[in-house]
DNA sequence: CTAAACCTTGCCGCCGACGTCAAGGCAACA
DNA sequence: TGTTGCCTTGACGTCGGCGGCAAGGTTTAG
């Protein structure tokens, strides 16, 4: 199939297709006029990356599981280095879970402490007001 | 104070200053000579800035908090909108602990599927060898 | 024959918070 | 007087994952 019909059938644009191409993620073959011919595999690879993109990582982390499939794998964790990176991202998203808790305990700290110093300016400036 | 003793005071670069300044956060007097001069004031008001930068506020946000500091307020956070922001972030960062459990979940369950599938395959290839 | 719908490469734009020069002016001290 | 160390503006670079456009070639349908 050509480039058209992978992104579409991928849910994507050509020009990313092609951009992952420049990254070594994807490798068609060529066409004698030139035009990129991708096999079916290339379809599983590209929702691979699409899937793991989604969950926040990024291209250099992904080139693990794709290669991990191009092996031959029925899924791209499998292998040593796949699972290498799910370890080393796991922990970073325990890390950043951690980091914003306190960011939301701070936020929230903060915004009472601020509505409560409203409510008694308020109560400072018309104390019988309400 | 010039900008090299603020920007040191402060804990950030020259470079930084000039920044908030095209953004409009800081608003330095200039001395006969063009150079920056800041007071006091505008230490805190750049304290301000980095502490909520560090939460993970975006300049935008962060507008208001100034705005409020130098209408007089001891708290960049009591103003209304200031408090409008906070709850925004705050439900920002509510949505996004969400998800990013959801994402831990799902890098957990992949992590531990990948494992099992080593294991698996371990003991189909060498089943006496452990 | 021509128009439409594909495809190609290449290059600039985007977002945000700055870093990093470059080229020059001003101030203070030996 | 020279050197060092401030300061000024301006402009381009960074990171990631693309979007969008230009200028052309190819293929297919009418």
């Amino acid at each position: 199939m050509r480039i058209g019909e992978l992104a579409e059938r991928a849910g994507t644009s050509t020009r990313t297709l092609r951009y992952y191409e420049t990254q070594g993620l994807v490798r068609p073959r060529r066409s004698a006029n030139g035009y990129r011919i991708y096999d079916e595999a290339e379809l599983r690879v590209v929702h691979e990356i699409r899937t793991l993109l989604a969950v926040g990582f990024g291209l250099d982390d992904i080139r693990p599981f794709v290669a991990c499939l191009r092996a031959g794998n029925s899924s791209g964790d499998v292998c040593p280095d796949s699972v290498a990176v799910l370890r080393r991202k796991l922990a970073e998203v325990d890390d950043y879970l951690d980091r914003l808790g306190a960011v939301r305990r701070q936020l929230h700290d903060q915004l009472a402490h601020a509505i409560a110093q409203r409510e008694e300016t308020c109560l400072r400036t018309r104390p019988r007001a309400d």
